[in-house]
DNA sequence: TCTTGTTTGTCACATAGCTGACAAATGACT
DNA sequence: AGTCATTTGTCAGCTATGTGACAAACAAGA
């Protein structure tokens, strides 16, 4: 009979290719948290001296400007990885990692013990890199689409990568589940609110994309564009 | 009599910790390639299946967009990583990769290869991973800061961070050797050129800034705030 | 059902930064 | 020195987006 923690574990890409007994040094350095909505992970000045893995929900990043306006960099999904990524300091000043709902599940290992564990096991740390290079990629295209696209292109870009993501291969009447309000999602586009709400209502309007409370409704992807 | 190319790969802080017998075999891997200015080391839609590193010169990552205008991603410098850093697939379609100077040196690994060698070198996966984690965490810094800054802020942010990385140290009369032009400093920080123009003109009036065509003078670092 | 807080929709207004256009300055080549 | 291409400086609109303000719609709890 094998653990709860064998199977979270077991589930992400990154731990392929282990064996059972890999496993069980595993379970010796890895621990797990539920989190309740709204709970930060870890805050501000914090030194963050974890790697973490979601497991379940979803974990906004970001940071709180000297205005005290809360700058939101990324939402992660299930399988991705935040913390010190890097291994190393990093001088994260003013970030923040926290909670969107209750069922948020995370796994997390010291980073010195996670470096440990990588240097006895090759597989692993490659894995780990390519993991860590993905998320990169997505970071690095996502702004730059960011800077130099107009409002409504961030919008439905942003939308349209959520449909491809999260629906695979569907093309017609995809129903995402929706976990942001307009606020976050301007925030995540580089936009005030009112700009979003706006947008959004065109959108609606030419049938394109419907954006409701709990969930976003795309009648064909090829509208996206 | 240590050949060129084991000095090149010593150098490099991945490399630290191998044996010299590591460096043997890492030597049959390797290639280097010295570029002519604005020569492209990759471009557009031909498959990156290599892991670059720059040995000296600046290489600038970008892409084209559907108007055709460049837009800049990044600037690298010596020892920084590109090219298929996730070890897999990546859809960088339109994207480039060029030197700026005539004396960019770059050695490169096949992507399939240098996953083979990480998987027998363990601490040199676990380098390789702090190397991409830690420019990611640049990448994702500078970009956040571009979305939510004015103009004048991106652009001072901008040359203190570049101040603070090639005149570690030195707070007065600082001059940077600039491969730049106002162009390029534009898309770098998602302006137009007529803009970065007129603020490096007020920069320069109040004495706090000064960017000319082959250096950057900096009076004092403390007044780029 | 009523109450309260949060989220959304929609104004009117201000403005930073983009565009296009051109001339001046610089650098590279002959 | 003279020519040409590239880079820089500067102008006069224009427009997309941000701001502030408020009401309507919704959600959650008592």
């Amino acid at each position: 009979m094998k653990s709860v923690k064998y199977w979270y574990l077991r589930n992400h890409t990154i731990f392929d290719a282990l064996t059972d007994d890999d496993y069980e040094q595993l379970e010796w350095l890895v621990a797990f948290k539920t989190c309740t909505k709204h709970e930060f992970i870890y805050f501000s000045e914090d030194e963050v001296r974890k790697v973490y893995f979601v497991k379940r929900g979803n974990v906004k990043l970001g940071y709180y400007d000297d205005d005290g306006n809360e700058i939101l960099l990324d939402v992660l999904k299930e399988n991705d990885i935040f913390g010190q990524l890097s291994l190393e300091e990093n001088n994260n000043k003013h970030g923040f990692a926290m909670a969107m709902g209750n069922d948020t599940v995370l796994c997390n290992f010291n980073v010195s013990e996670f470096e440990a564990m990588l240097k006895t096991r090759p597989t692993l740390a490659v894995n780990y890199s390519k993991q860590v290079g993905k998320q990169q990629m997505t970071v690095s295209r996502r702004y730059s689409s960011l800077l130099f696209k107009d409002a409504r292109t961030r919008l439905v870009q942003f939308f349209k990568e959520w449909a491809e993501e999260e629906a695979k291969g569907v093309t017609k009447n995809i129903v995402l589940k929706n976990y942001l309000t307009q606020q976050e999602i301007a925030a995540l586009n580089g936009l005030a609110r009112q700009t979003t709400a706006r947008i959004l209502g065109e959108l609606k309007e030419q049938n394109i994309l419907d954006v409701r409370r709990r969930e976003v409704l795309i009648p064909a992807i090829e509208l996206l564009k």
